[in-house]
DNA sequence: GGTGTCCGCTCACGC
DNA sequence: AGCGGACACC
């Protein structure tokens, strides 16, 4: 144990030596913040606190599934199997199942996900004739998810006049009433959705004391990795949770705040110290990951905003590559740049696939990487996107099993009813569902007893129905004694799911079997590995639960050698030696969305943070004039992100300020000739680390920090910044990365003003004004 | 009741 | 560009 101890900085070791109390860890990227989390528990451990009174919540299931294993090579695989750790949600859905009676739910309960949920928000919709322009079931199903997620339930919702008139104001009036539908029919179907889950939670903890009592004294201490990211909902459990023992240790990073949109609360982290009494804070800067280029670019970056923490993250590390900047004239040629950079990388540095990550905004530009990676050859993996697990044929056998599990779930049930086709059409279930409304019993309860209803349905038809319900029951006996391989085995041939799709003999049928037999293989892994674990036999209800709460990233075992590609949002908390980021383009990163406000840009802004952070040795911003978006080619501006490095960590590998049209003329003399170091706001940091400031002192201002904020603020906006439609030919400008210059000539109006302008150094070059930063001199 | 075709929407990030 | 839903036709 000391070993391990020993082997810890002292910042580290502070956070992982004190056993009791609230404390808040505030940890810079690559500041080794798990591995203070690993040894704390084991640490916890090694002092006396028993596994089982200690619970950790992690941001996936792949971080406690390898939290637990090196926890386990320090205190031993035994002990280490009684940690409770794991997600918000599946800790908690497990707490839910073990308690379900009390809220009146089946501890079989569905989860449903957000196709689900927004497939029965639709149908709501279309039954109470409601506008589906008007009411979009994703925006309904948003705003019903802020609400959960803000512990508006449908009574207090309809308790609180300002929410009623703010969506009235945004003309959907009848939010409430969908809300009540949706929260309704979930609870008809034993089901709760993703927000339930937390949501069900804090129910269950406020309604039964002694329920609340019993789990504070079982989670003697607790600790939250990625507190930053935690919305309200889950802020009152832990709350809530570790109110008795007030032994609480989050960790977090504010400056790596980025999901807002689905409720994250950054006050939760900003805070902290008022909600407990006592709290120590501790501060993790040194960076252990990345070069200082790529350190001290980002700190440059985080700079622009006004809401954070004060922390000054630092390194040992060697300064490293400059940051590579790339434009290309489509997305289609960023592909080929990407792929093509990956390809010589390799060649010149021996480095594998996977030391490479293509990160990107959004899930829709991956097309053009793959594209390209293809050609060339290279493997690679997608991450998240539509996921493995949501796929149509897979949703089909999914739903067939969910069905066994939960004959109540009526999203699965109304999904394969009628797939593949066997008579039961929409008239059908359409009757079966009123009928079902009418003795307010679940569709399938109505289905077992098709006999002894009239519903004026053929006999044709009710032979059909019981013939399905015969099926269903069939499965559900043999589930009783079977493990999933060979349930699912049995389940996808006897519904002709199989037969479905071999006969189809299209490309498209083919992949899809190949994909049903991939969930095989994978559910196969699964029973054989639940079978060691202790009180489970590898059924398929275990499967469903594995399954309803993976994310990409949990599946991913990592051995095989490929190129990752994923959104920002996914690759937090992952570290590669090669970071290509690409569409750095307005509109894009930031997203339109976020240009309204100061605080969603901001949060973009820590997006792009947590996107260069991942970088270890070399980082890639790259950008494409034109791009395909919504099938349509749309120009685009190089983002400004890119510009707010400072200029001194970049490298650009194509003159940002031109148009391409003029390219060939520029291209290979504008580096050549210019002296960069005449040009530096000042050198970069030292590698002398900051002073380490304990305990809740105010942090001091770091001098060099500090000279080098107010020169970079003093050159950027010297006042003498022209508007640069005010320009004249004439004048003397400094331009920053190619010095002094004289404008000779202006052309072009508007956004694609032009200004050619003879350089002391470097010769006559044309930027365009509304890239180049020039700063009017006489 | 099943099947084919056209239309219109979406691409913000995810447990 | 690609998918799901609506609608028309068999």
């Amino acid at each position: 144990m000391q070993t391990y101890i020993d082997q810890l900085n002292e910042a580290q070791r502070a956070p992982v030596l004190q056993k009791d109390g609230p404390m808040i860890v505030i940890a810079g990227a690559g500041s080794g913040k798990t591995r203070v989390l690993t040894l704390r528990i084991a640490y916890l451990m090694h002092q006396g606190v028993d596994a089982f009174n200690i619970l950790a919540l992690t941001f996936t299931n792949k971080a406690a599934r390898e939290m637990k294993e090196r926890i386990a090579k320090i205190v031993g695989a035994s002990e280490a199997k009684n940690l409770w750790m794991g997600t918000f949600h599946s800790v908690f859905a497990r707490i839910l199942r073990a308690e379900a009676d009390k809220l009146g739910y089946p501890s079989n309960f569905t989860i449903y996900d957000a196709q689900d949920s927004q497939r029965l928000i639709s149908q709501i919709i279309k039954e109470m004739q409601l506008d589906r322009d008007i009411y979009k079931p994703n925006q309904v199903f948003s705003r019903i998810s802020s609400y959960k997620n803000s512990l508006i339930t449908v009574k207090s919702y309809f308790n609180n006049p300002e929410l009623q008139e703010a969506d009235a104001m945004a003309k959907k009036p009848r939010i409430g009433e969908i809300y009540q539908q949706y929260v309704e029919r979930c609870f008809k179907s034993g089901a709760m959705d993703f927000d339930d889950l937390l949501l069900k939670t804090n129910e269950l903890l406020v309604r039964f004391p002694e329920v609340l009592l019993k789990y504070q004294d079982r989670f003697r201490y607790i600790l939250v990795d990625e507190y930053q990211d935690t919305n309200h909902s889950q802020y009152l459990i832990v709350k809530a949770l570790s109110d008795r023992f007030q032994n609480i240790c989050v960790v977090g990073d504010d400056a790596q705040s980025i999901y807002a949109f689905r409720g994250a609360n950054i006050n939760n982290i900003l805070n902290f110290q008022k909600d407990y009494q006592g709290v120590q804070m501790y501060r993790l800067e040194q960076n252990y990951r990345s070069s200082k280029n790529i350190v001290e670019a980002a700190n440059s970056i985080i700079d622009k905003n006004q809401t954070k923490l004060d922390k000054v993250v630092w390194t040992a590390n060697a300064d490293g590559a400059k940051i590579k900047v790339h434009r290309s004239i489509t997305d289609a040629e960023e592909g080929r740049f990407v792929a093509s950079t990956i390809f010589e990388e390799q060649m010149n540095k021996q480095m594998k696939n996977s030391d490479f990550a293509i990160l990107y905004r959004t899930n829709a530009q991956s097309r053009a990487m793959e594209d390209a990676l293809r050609k060339r050859d290279i493997p690679y993996r997608i991450y998240g996107g539509l996921s493995f697990y949501q796929r149509k044929e897979i949703k089909d056998v999914l739903s067939y099993l969910r069905l066994i599990i939960n004959p109540k779930d009526e999203e699965a049930l109304v999904r394969v009813i009628n797939y593949p086709t066997r008579g039961i059409g929409n008239t059908t279930v359409e009757k079966l569902n009123i009928a079902a409304n009418h003795y307010k019993r679940s569709i399938f309860e109505v289905m077992e007893h098709i006999d002894k209803i009239d519903l004026k349905l053929t006999s044709g038809a009710k032979n059909k129905i019981s013939d399905f319900v015969t099926m269903i029951k069939n499965f559900q006996v043999m589930d009783q004694n079977q493990d999933a391989y060979n349930m699912v085995d049995y389940v996808v041939k006897k519904t002709g799911l199989v037969q479905e799709l071999k006969k189809d003999g299209t490309p498209e049928g083919i992949t899809r079997l190949e994909n049903i037999e991939e969930l095989l293989n994978g559910i196969k892994d699964f029973t054989e590995g639940q079978k060691e674990v202790d009180g489970a036999r590898g059924s398929l209800s275990e499967f469903l639960e594995d399954v309803a709460l993976a994310t990409d990233l949990d599946n991913d075992k990592g051995d095989d050698d490929r190129v990752a590609l994923m959104t920002i949002h996914l690759a937090k908390g992952l570290e590669f030696p090669t970071v290509f980021c690409v569409g750095m383009e307005e509109d894009l990163f930031p997203s339109a969305m976020s240009m309204n406000s100061r605080s969603d840009l901001e949060e973009e802004r820590r997006l792009f943070y947590v996107a260069l952070t991942r970088a270890e040795h070399q980082a890639y911003l790259t950008y494409a004039q034109s791009r395909y978006r919504w099938g349509k080619l749309v120009d685009c501006d190089p983002s400004r992100f890119i510009e707010e490095i400072d200029a001194a960590y970049l490298e650009y590998l194509t003159a940002p300020e031109t148009n391409y049209r003029y390219k060939s003329s520029l291209s290979s003399d504008i580096f050549g000739d210019v002296d960069k170091s005449k040009l530096r706001l000042s050198k970069p940091l030292s590698g002398t680390p900051p002073k380490w400031v304990k305990d809740n002192e105010p942090e001091k201002p770091n001098h060099d920090i500090r000279r080098l904020k107010e020169l970079s603020k003093a050159v950027k906006s010297s006042g003498n910044r022209a508007d640069y439609q005010g320009l004249e030919v004439g004048q003397v400008i400094m331009h920053e990365r190619f010095g002094k210059g004289k404008i000779l000539n202006l052309e072009g109006a508007g956004a694609d003003k032009k200004a050619e302008i003879q350089f002391e150094v470097g010769g006559i070059k044309k930027l365009l004004l509304r890239f180049a930063k020039l700063d009017v001199i006489s």
